[in-house]
DNA sequence: TGACGCTACTTTGTATCACAAAGTGCTTTT
DNA sequence: AAAAGCACTTTGTGATACAAAGTAGCGTCA
């Protein structure tokens, strides 16, 4: 018997930080408002996540424009791809057990 | 684009009660110690995280003896396993986004 | 021109949380 | 009689999540 937890990721317990990585995952770009709209959060708890995942070093953002508009988008990185399939392959894990 | 996360369940959010919940999915009873020694929790912690799963309907309490000695036991209910296998599901389906 | 709106935050405040550590009451072992 | 184990409860602290409000810069519309 082992510990079915021990090789999850504690920074992707937030279920919004794991969201964004998940959008991210399948989304080469993604913009603060459709991360906004998508995870269905305010805007200052979204960006309180985002500067998590950013200082974690899993996320990076481009600050663009749209014609003349602001837009800025975030992107995973490379260490942010590698946690994150570590974390599923931990959660595939302890599903496993389960199944 | 859907949010990835609505469908997760949030006492699940913490990771001592998902490895609880993954531990007694496999089985049947495990006792208090067990249970501390898996997950690599204090006891005062586990207890709390006990508590809060009992509370939810999502485990039961059997309180009995090994000889002389008290033995406490838990397992899962039919609600725990509804809620968990949802849960599961839940998160699969969010990483087949990924996939 | 001036009010209003949007974007992408930051700040502030609150409530909840997780957790460790210590205390408790009961029993068993030595 | 003393020590130790079991299964907690209590207490205290620090971290977390979150909403709400504030902000700054730019755009637009009347």
């Amino acid at each position: 018997m082992k510990n079915p937890i021990g090789n999850l990721n504690k920074i992707f317990d937030s279920r919004i930080r794991l969201g964004v990585m998940s959008i991210l995952m399948v989304n080469e770009e993604v913009s603060f408002n459709d991360l906004k709209t998508m995870m269905e959060v305010t805007d200052g708890n979204l960006a309180s996540h985002l500067v998590n995942l950013e200082e974690n070093g899993f996320i990076k953002v481009h600050k663009g424009f749209i014609g003349r508009k602001t837009n800025t988008t975030y992107s995973i990185t490379k260490a942010g791809e590698k946690a994150f399939k570590e974390h599923i392959e931990a959660l595939e894990n302890m599903i496993k057990g389960v199944r």
